[in-house]
DNA sequence: GTTAGCACTCTCACCCATTGAGTGCTAACC
DNA sequence: GGTTAGCACTCAATGGGTGAGAGTGCTAAC
């Protein structure tokens, strides 16, 4: 045993190494516990049964594998899981065809952010058959781009803020009774807006808006609307994320591992939830790499069973976005993988391409 | 019988709709098939166990109720939850302390009906322990109310189109080589826009834009940037249901008869499928009335088991939603409609003060 | 038309024996 | 030492058998 280790990079020997990951990988396929004769049988091992009962036991003792019962195969544990993860070196990539289709199904849709976020989760959920995971690149802090006002009755205005990263927010701005407008007041003050609070952040327009004098009507109704956008920023600014879509839950929840258990239940009220995979989501923004949750690994009680392979695109110092795959913790992760490093590439191309 | 007949309005004298009502009442609240002698107990009749047992099979015969099994109690078909539906004029309506509390959240909201019906169907979900379902109002025909373009780079502006019923629509368009642009030109060709399309639908648009001259530069883009603005118009107008919002499936999830079903997926399908529910959606929105589907009298197959109350609101000549709930059939019919009417009724009066 | 009484039916829960997959151990082998 | 064949052992899953209980449907009396 001591020997074995020392040829090894790992903590294992490359066989147990090899059996491991024939192991997870006809569980997997199967679904089912995996007994040693079924190994021997179909990977070509060139050991016996007894031989890999033996390393299967080993594997149990170094907690990577688990047992149901004494008389069913072997299954892997969160740990097995892992391991492997980290040893596969070679991912799935994406067939070329596949890879093909999906950028002409990207061009298809109209050119904006907010569709590609949508489409690559549906892709996703599509390609891995788990569920697709995305959220809109968003900036750390974001800068208006354009201000635009709407008159809705005379004491009333719809604002219509654009921001630099392509987010658009919508809202009512309601004006005391000796501040009626109309729409061409409307446009002067929307024109002042414009003018002042360009390419600025929620901090700096404050500043701006503090010199305003509320003796001046168009002004003060400039002000007004002025709080109300430096409000929706900061809410803005305040949102690690500001939206998970996710897609294809229906292929989670056609894994046999949730047929006749509530654990699926969970998962949704997970979901459902949607500051908690904010909170996930976040931490994979600022990571900067493709991050793998697997089953118990992940904090919260209901997401043990399933993992997430999740990746983020954009641009560090300008807007991040996350895409990624939730399925059962028996997922093909170097397909999952392979997938998710493709769309995120993907998103990547195009992001740059519309701020280029 | 034929004597029993005459003297009622219905095929069912009284006593026998009594006794489908309890049925009913009292499948809906334990979920399991109702024997004769719990409905002599439990509810009043005055009678003995036998008469009952008369009558529930007289309910059976009429193909009001069904029996698993010999000895097994009665269970409510379609048709039962169809009869009793028409049969009850009083409805449950919420409790005023309810209905404040969500009056009360609408005012928390930002005022933009983007977030009303959004809240509508999350309210809904709450108050029935079911699904809650609400498409945003939709008018047939969109007309322009504001034209806005931002810079994107010199070859592609940022299209943001708010139409005169709330929504906005934002695109890119991609301009000719020879036809670069700044901000300042855009702020000329939305202005040119605006004074031109507002208030108009697309045909009456489309009319406009053949006038413009294609020499002119400042024409050249606005009609490149109509043409878009038309499409989209068109777009818009031909979906009947532009987005269908649910939430609170985890309710309908977590009813016994979907426990070890996989009813609940095929549900699932059926939502994830939009097409379909907005097909229903649709119907709603042009009955103008409140509409109830039970079981298996929805056309598509995957429904059958579940059951939607659906109110459309808005104003037939202008924009029209839907709000609902979806549950089992085995559902409190009452409470259901007595909320989906509340709730239809509010988002009624909120619209109403949007276009006030 | 209503009711009491009763035989009848059928599900459900439980027990028990059987089966079979797969292990873990031991002793022989290379 | 590592590897292997052989074998006893364990335990889930399966299926048949049985008893209890719920609820019906029928009949005869009221």
């Amino acid at each position: 045993m001591a020997r074995r280790t020392r040829r090894t990079l790992g903590p294992l020997d490359l066989r147990s190494q090899a059996i491991l990951r024939a192991v997870i990988e006809e569980y997997v396929t199967t679904a089912q516990p995996v007994g040693s004769l079924a190994l021997v049988e179909r990977y070509g091992l060139g050991v016996s049964s007894a031989t890999v009962r033996n390393i299967l036991a080993e594997l149990e003792i170094a907690g990577l594998l688990s047992h149901p019962h004494t008389s069913a195969g072997r299954v892997p544990t969160d740990a097995g899981y892992r391991f492997y993860v980290e040893s596969i070196a070679e991912t799935l990539p994406l067939p070329a065809v596949e890879q093909l289709m999906i950028r002409h199904q990207f061009g298809q849709v109209e050119f904006a952010s907010e569709h590609w976020f949508r489409l690559a989760a549906t892709t996703l959920a599509g390609l891995t058959r788990s569920a697709g995971i995305a959220t809109p690149a968003k900036p750390s802090f974001a800068h208006i781009r354009r201000v635009d006002l709407v008159v809705a009755n005379e004491r009333m205005a719809s604002l219509i803020l654009v921001l630099r990263e392509g987010a658009i927010k919508q809202s009512a701005v309601i004006l005391d009774e000796d501040d009626a407008v109309d729409q061409p007041m409307l446009n002067r003050v929307a024109g002042l807006l414009n003018e002042k609070l360009i390419d600025l952040t929620a901090t700096l327009a404050e500043s701006v808006l503090a010199k305003m004098r509320d003796t001046d009507h168009l002004e003060r109704v400039a002000r007004r609307v002025g709080e109300r956008i430096v409000r929706i920023l900061r809410d803005y600014d305040a949102t690690t994320v500001e939206e998970v879509f996710s897609d294809g839950l229906l292929n989670v929840m056609e894994a046999p591992e949730f047929a006749h258990s509530d654990k699926l239940r969970q998962v949704f009220t997970a979901l459902e939830n949607r500051a908690y995979l904010a909170e996930l989501v976040g931490s994979v923004a600022t990571s900067g790499q493709i991050l793998i949750f697997i089953g118990a690994e992940n904090p919260h009680e209901e997401m043990h069973g399933v993992s997430l392979v999740l990746a983020p695109y954009g641009h560090p110092g300008q807007a991040i976005g996350v895409v990624g795959v939730l399925g059962p913790t028996r997922m093909s992760y170097p397909q999952a993988i392979g997938t998710v490093r493709f769309v995120s590439g993907l998103m990547n191309e195009l992001v740059d391409h519309l701020y280029a």
